[in-house]
DNA sequence: CAAAAATGTAATATATACTTGACATTTTAT
DNA sequence: ATAAAATGTCAAGTATATATTACATTTTTG
């Protein structure tokens, strides 16, 4: 639960699949999807990769939208 | 290696210790050593917890310093 | 509509973030 | 100079991010 709409959307402006940006980044598909359909609380590295192949920065993408839950 | 040194300088400004600051994070003292020293790859929840008790952004602390290395 | 591509999701396995406890060294304060 | 506080680090354990394989459903395309 809680989605990251964000990356749903930078991801679709690139006009990439979720497998388009996995390869990218050297990662699996489903980490791409658990990331973006709030499954999974990634590490910063991942995040950083994610945001330089979208050409997006950290705060544009993921301030506030995983925000309290845990940790 | 590779040091946060960015977050270490952050954490001064606040005039924090490791353990002022894990204790206001709600994780360990070590995790936060660990981090400064480059020897975690932190999960972004904790990434913006870290944050928010600093008053910086993702962008001041994290963007660029972990870079390559793995993932 | 049919085929293909994209997405959701589940099971098992592995790597590693994070905890706990403990001790040694370095830094700060008295 | 000595005590106290802060930092570095290590070992063993737990939780969870990520990989792999596989299949089902949804969306897109011809």
């Amino acid at each position: 639960m809680n989605k990251n709409l964000k990356l749903k959307s930078a991801r679709a402006a690139k006009d990439m699949s979720q497998k388009d940006l996995a390869e990218a980044i050297g990662v699996t598909r489903q980490t791409i999807n658990a990331i973006e359909n709030g499954d999974y609380n990634p590490s910063i590295k991942l995040c950083i990769s994610i945001c330089k192949v979208l050409d997006k920065s950290l705060n544009d993408i993921f301030w506030e939208d995983d925000n309290d839950e845990n940790r």
